[in-house]
DNA sequence: GTTCATGGTTGCAACATGCTACCAGCGAGG
DNA sequence: CCTCGCTGGTAGCATGTTGCAACCATGAAC
């Protein structure tokens, strides 16, 4: 998405995020990396994308403050890319992704990966949006407000 | 995302809603239509993308089923886009990336759009992921597992 | 020191994007 | 009934991005 418009500059949060996370890509790198992912070659493997790909996106997303770069954990010279805690800060993302696939391109029966929690096995509570006050809220109840700026 | 490995057909629910959704502008469209959006001109307006690109972006959220096309509800002759349920089933996925966004990339006290109950016109509280107990998890409390077919 | 794996970079062809211009159907006004 | 303007598109073209393959540099293994 080549863009005039500048996403980074909107006053919408949604087109921030967007922006700041790049393509769909980094979006599936942030996912191996909540799935355990740490290295250029598992991401390679996993994803299945061109190396020259992955590595923009790694940088990017490394430039962006969603990864960071370490050395590796297992004491070889290479390093590994793990999340910052903006990063971390993504898992809802991923996790409402993955419920909506789960809910909609799926067959019953048919394989797929599932996030569940470690100490029960069992998988997540599907998530939900509530007000301040503890009701729960549908797309319906909600509506979009503009906040002004404050003089500083 | 020219894509040779099918992502429609991984195994991984996010890869698959990522898919579906197609590319960032038909998601920045499903978000619109959250705000209210329902025409043509009111999502070009809003996204300031060319006609092009928004037609077959709408068509293709259309035929992945995520909006649909009916009569203008205003007695006109054309005709609108609405959220089917599986497109509003997507809103756990804009709230977190408002969410996300709004934690990151804005200044406090620059301006910005926010999204609050219709009620008391507050914000809504974070997103939180669960266990089927209730316990809260944070991504290092869960795990990827692999889900077999089982026979028809 | 040769060989293999890791983690990239470079070049090129194919593809998708975005801009501009154009076009068709409808409704209102005269 | 003729034109004007609005809505909702499509067509052509320049440009940017993607993906593949080939190459390369470093570290580890033998």
């Amino acid at each position: 998405m080549v863009r005039r418009t500048r996403l980074d500059e909107s006053d919408c949060p949604v087109a921030r995020s967007v922006d700041a996370i790049g393509d769909w890509w980094s979006l599936l790198i942030v996912r191996d990396a909540f799935d355990g992912s740490r290295r250029f070659g598992e991401f390679q493997r996993s994803l299945g994308v061109a190396k020259n790909i992955l590595s923009t996106r790694l940088r990017g997303l490394v430039a962006g403050g969603i990864l960071d770069v370490v050395p590796a954990s297992d004491g070889s010279a290479y390093h590994e890319y793990v999340l910052t805690p903006k990063g971390k800060d993504l898992f809802p993302v991923i996790v409402a992704l993955r419920q909506w696939g789960e809910g909609h391109f799926f067959e019953s029966g048919e394989p797929h990966s599932e996030l569940v929690d470690r100490r029960s096995g069992r998988p997540l509570r599907a998530l939900e949006t509530y007000a301040a006050d503890g009701r729960r809220l549908g797309p319906e109840d909600t509506v979009v407000k503009k906040v002004d700026g404050v003089a500083p």
